[in-house]
DNA sequence: CCGGGTTACTTTATCGGTACAGAAGGAATC
DNA sequence: GATTCCTTCTGTACCGATAAAGTAACCCGG
């Protein structure tokens, strides 16, 4: 032990302010501001969360300790603890969290969101699907709502979600009952795209769409390809619309929306010996992938192969030749999406009955330069 | 007021189970659970947080019972309380949520980082930089640190997340001491930029950068130009390198990274009398838009004009011709950013000191066809 | 049959707030 | 001059958990 130097005590360690005592900072709390002016904890409280409890000498009394004391605030979880409301509602995404992003309409649509809710007070806390070491986000973080986005209903977080009874709406995916929805007219969009197709003669159509729960290649029947929500109604537009004038086309599935994958299936879905003159894609990225593909094996777009992809990412309008495509608002899901949400909330609070709300977001073709009729054989 | 059917009392509705009372739902706590098991508190929960302290028959008992009355996990608020930890960071970005998600540079970042953190058990909250109806998220809302994308120091909920002490980490931003930062290597990225298009023989050479602060247009000088920590150091990086080769550059700024602003600017870059040959651009979306503006104009790139953009964002690859442009690896700085971030909590719970690390981002040039000599006169 | 080490629970003391029902004092009303 | 009404604070009672220390029973070797 080295013995201390002679003199006076030394001086503390000026940390924040005020608040150490003997070496050890005890921390800041309302009581400690309260004590130091000599005022009820609950004058304190007043001051900071409800100004109108108070004269305004006082408060600025109070406040002023505060700063000096160099207290923030309320802490926040025991104000949540204390109100029973946390000012963050949740959003789940299926996939995983790094690849979600880098799909231009996931990442807007979580955009738009955010910055609906932002002047209502809310923040967003993105919740991973994965539960690592104990942890389920679902489950355990706090929160006064959630956004469950592109979610088959049966997965596990949404489960969770669900059993804690909080205020949710579906976004892109089959709601569950009671709950809010938010979704494109999926089918409406599927049967545009394969319409401008067949109006401009095409009668050998591939559809390039997702399957997560097949093995990528050939889907052996076009009615039944395509797995999730999205997927399997666009699927039924496209199907349905083709069907009606007699055409079959044939289908080629792969894992993910995401550039490794789907540069594979693209060259598949061309190198066939009975090649499609038109494919209708799942999304721009794979109509991305698709023009690719074409451009490598030395066709043109839209000459020897039309093109129609979906979303009208920003995608769509850089690309060359620019992609026909099913546009869909992404900032209008984003409010409609958030706008459930908070009357949801509400009538939570209320302890009203929720009362679901079924937004559909219209979608319309945009014709740009990937589509032509097909060239005279 | 209508009678009750006579008979025996209606059944109670099937709310989740049990804990209703008199139609009032009071609802179900650790202490519920506790009564009906007949144990303490304390056990069930043990029984949900740290099943090593009983034993494996009673943690079952428990369970059982818990599932049994709806129960589905200690409150999340409540155990944030007590324990101390919210299992949530948060994310600052400056720019406007919307925005900051049409950048795929920024969407990117922030999956990589939520990715990263999800196998510690960390969620991440977006936090909106505006503050609304007295709620201020960066002061408000529950979090155990912060990362800070983009920001300038002195943003206000910069100060707030400072005042309130949390372990913070700055990225792509000048960090306040005592606090990380992820950073990359803008100047030398800059400079590899600027001297291959001298080593490509150009001397007329425009710059297209970001400036917020300035009315868009011509930057009356170069050394100066760009606004905020990111493009001040690729100005610096640029300028730096042309000057001692003797080249004086010509530099367009606008207000903002994103389409509406950016085409504008583009154009009146390459319509002024004297046409640079070759553009440095402060983000591969400028450089997108120059390279339409030029198409627009006649010119061919990269005949008439090279171009090189910023970050390799997905975007550069697909371009027609394919950009060349300055590649930064977001995986690499999510990842660091979340490993400079948790070991920062870390530290933080310990009780030890703050230990500042810095990271710095490895840039490189990747060549592709946007870049040419530039024609002979 | 006793001390030492487990195992399985229980007790006590917070964590840091907020809601709501008073209480005290002065002003306005009749 | 008593009644009522504000305004401005205060007291009490939670919100729903967890940490750490305490206690009782049990097991085991000596």
């Amino acid at each position: 032990m080295i013995a201390s130097p002679p003199g006076p005590a030394p001086a503390t360690y000026p940390v924040p302010h005020g608040a150490e005592q003997g070496g050890v900072v005890s921390r800041v709390t309302l009581q400690t501001i309260a004590d130091q002016v000599g005022v009820s904890r609950m004058t304190v409280s007043n001051a900071f969360s409800r100004p109108d409890q108070l004269s305004a000498e006082m408060r600025r009394t109070i406040l002023a300790a505060a700063a000096d004391l160099g207290y923030v605030g309320p802490d926040p979880s025991a104000r949540a603890l204390a109100r029973g409301t946390t000012g963050a509602v949740g959003v789940l995404l299926t996939e995983s969290l790094g690849t979600a992003f880098l799909d231009p309409i996931a990442a807007a649509f979580f955009g738009a969101v955010a910055e609906e809710l932002a002047p209502t007070g809310l923040a967003v806390v993105l919740l991973p699907s994965t539960s690592s070491e104990g942890m389920i986000p679902a489950r355990d973080i706090p929160m006064d709502g959630a956004l469950v986005y592109g979610c088959a209903g049966d997965y596990p977080a949404v489960d969770w979600l669900v059993k804690r009874r909080l205020p949710l709406v579906f976004v892109d995916g089959e709601p569950v009952a009671e709950a809010s929805s938010v979704l494109l007219d999926e089918r409406h969009g599927a049967r545009l795209g394969a319409q401008h197709l067949l109006d401009l003669g095409h009668t050998r159509i591939g559809i390039f769409t997702m399957n997560s729960t097949e093995p990528p290649g050939w889907a052996p029947d076009p009615a039944s390809a395509g797995s999730g929500f999205v997927a399997r109604e666009r699927q039924i537009g496209w199907v349905e619309t083709l069907r009606a004038a007699g055409v079959t086309p044939v289908v080629m599935e792969v894992h993910d929306n995401a550039e490794p994958y789907v540069s594979e299936g693209a060259r598949a879905l061309l190198d066939g010996p009975d090649r499609p003159t038109a494919v209708l894609c799942f999304s721009d990225l794979m109509a991305a992938a698709v023009v690719h593909a074409a451009e490598e094996l030395g066709l043109r777009v839209p000459d020897d192969l039309s093109v129609v992809g979906f979303d009208d990412s920003p995608l769509a309008r850089r690309l060359r030749p620019a992609l026909t495509t099913v546009h869909q608002d992404f900032a209008a899901k984003g409010k409609a999406a958030a706008a459930a949400l908070t009357s949801s909330i509400a009538r939570f609070r209320a302890g009203a009955a929720p009362e679901p709300e079924e937004h559909r977001i219209l979608v319309d073709l945009v014709v740009r330069d990937s589509t032509a009729p097909p060239r005279p054989a």
